[in-house]
DNA sequence: CTTGATTCTGACATCAGTGTCAGGTTCTAG
DNA sequence: CTAGAACCTGACACTGATGTCAGAATCAAG
């Protein structure tokens, strides 16, 4: 498919696409005239990048993580270094915290929602 | 206490303490000669600030939500309006994805964490 | 061939919080 | 009084993903 069916399949801007490709997160073969034509399997590959994204990871630590990850196009995931289990380790560290944030900031906004209701 | 302490005791750098007094989210009287002296409250306060904005509420929103909550200064708590009830609700909805998605970040991050320890 | 939709590259802008530096003032301990 | 630490304001830079625009090329359908 061409980017901009990936685009609204996935939600995902087209420059951001683009961008995706520059940090080499998403591989795209190209038409005879230049056009970027991706398989299938990008639009899951997408959806993770998203995801990660909003997980707090940079481009960089996402482009080592990739191709360690067994996602639908079957193709064999490369081990991780011992450097980059490290780093996991951290990056699932920081999630954790971020989780605890999140449910603390949840709970305070629902103190105020409630303490509306109520009064 | 001064704006050093309070930097060392919540963590934050006392260029952000300043900027969330030009955002209105933080007090401080002033001493004579104009440096800042905060309450004891104040290192809670910062450290709900941090939380808030780590859970992707802009300043904005914060300042808005700030005088609702009930924290440890044991001031009247303002009631929220019903407009800022709806905003909060759909932070609330926003927090809850984003945990989400934090959730299944951290998943993958184990898969290839524990793949590398298998492997 | 033509036309309109889609895509291409490249450059510049934005956001929002934070870092950092400069030059000056205030505070506090000796 | 004085020296050094701490603080003040204001300005500029940065980050990193994304928005946006311009001008040109490609693609697909009539």
């Amino acid at each position: 498919m061409r980017i901009g069916e990936l685009a609204r399949r996935t939600g995902v801007s087209e420059r951001s696409l683009r961008y995706y490709e520059k940090q080499s997160l998403l591989a795209a073969e190209r038409t005879p005239g230049g056009h970027r034509e991706y398989a299938e399997t990008a639009v899951d590959r997408v959806i993770r990048i998203q995801e990660l994204y909003a997980a707090g990871l940079c481009s960089a630590k996402i482009a080592q993580l990739l191709p360690c990850m067994r996602d639908g196009d079957g193709g064999p995931s490369t081990a991780a270094s011992p450097r980059l289990v490290a780093d996991l380790t951290a990056e699932r560290a920081r999630i954790d915290r971020m989780i605890a944030d999140l449910l603390r900031s949840r709970d305070t906004l629902d103190e105020v929602i409630e303490a509306a209701a109520r009064g």
